[in-house]
DNA sequence: ATGTCATGATAAC
DNA sequence: TTATCCTGACATA
């Protein structure tokens, strides 16, 4: 789940549900230990940078990173927490005020499991952290010339530096085979021979997809009317990850491993590109 | 009960 | 280049 439309989606919900709530914050797991800092306080507004999600409470700031594992969800307040939640978020309880207690009333709270990183974070730190995150898709009015002469000045494969969020940030590996795929992209291509029209495509491709995937909570890049399978299928409709066959024109996927991670192609909508491969010797 | 894999990233060798 | 951290779902036995 998590690649930066998740942690969008995460700040979009959070910020519905707590801005200007004041929380009561704890963690059963006990592995937040500075989580009473924020038990009480006010969220101010919640954010994110490509994969990484900031809640403001004041003065202070709690730095999310889900990693593989981590996940950050609804719950009901009234439905106890397991005992690897890491941090429950719920309104605070007004208790003796007149009034409706919120926090029960709505019988809500969001608990994050298995994150790499859930901490406060200093601004110092914050601005470490942002000036080491290259164009993030999904932030508006970003430019991305700097990732474009990045990926041209580098001999690294082009699967490779998408997935490195100091080139751009909130890619992940669901949307990098199927960024590549939509752009008939083979992953191997050095950054050195992407094109200015080949990258302008894949940043469209991936504001576009990653934009959708925020408004749909979950990774879309096959337009409706190409969908085959049954529409209610549990599965998301892929081009290439993790699929057997192409979807587009029924060639076996190749399965190849790119910067550590599982990479998906299809051979025949994404050729190697012969300027940069050359013939094996006779 | 044990093993495997996953939409991530880093530290250490 | 390998090892490590984080959790849970599913497969296999």
């Amino acid at each position: 789940m998590p690649e930066g439309h998740t942690i969008h989606r995460l700040a979009r919900d959070l910020r519905r549900d707590f801005e200007g709530v004041e929380v009561a914050a704890c963690s059963p797991q006990g592995r937040f230990v500075q989580v009473q800092v924020i038990d009480g306080e006010r969220l101010t507004t919640a954010h994110a940078i490509g994969k990484h999600l900031f809640l403001e409470f004041g003065a202070h700031r709690v730095h999310i990173h889900l990693g593989l594992f981590g996940k950050f969800k609804k719950r009901r307040l009234s439905e106890p927490p397991r005992s690897s939640v890491r941090l429950r978020l719920a309104p605070r309880p007004n208790e003796g005020r007149d009034g409706v207690d919120e926090g029960s009333r709505r019988d809500l709270a969001w608990d994050l499991t298995g994150p790499t990183d859930c901490r406060l974070l200093g601004d110092d730190a914050f601005e470490e952290l942002r000036a080491r995150l290259g164009a993030d898709p999904l932030a508006d009015g970003t430019r991305p010339t700097h990732a474009r002469k990045r990926i041209q000045a580098s001999k690294r494969p082009i699967g490779a530096l998408l997935l490195d969020q100091s080139v751009i940030a909130g890619i992940g590996n669901v949307y990098r085979a199927e960024l590549l795929f939509l752009s008939g992209l083979h992953p191997e291509s050095p950054g050195q021979s992407i094109t200015d029209r080949q990258f302008t495509k894949l940043w469209k491709l991936a504001k576009d997809l990653l934009a959708k995937g925020v408004r749909a909570n979950r990774i879309v890049t096959v337009p409706l009317e190409e969908r085959r399978e049954a529409p209610r299928s549990r599965g998301e409709q892929l081009y290439v990850y993790k699929r057997r066959s192409c979807r587009r024109c029924q060639s076996t996927i190749v399965r190849s491993v790119v910067a550590l991670r599982t990479m998906y192609h299809c051979p025949t909508c994404q050729p190697e590109d012969t300027r940069w491969k050359k013939e094996p010797a006779q």
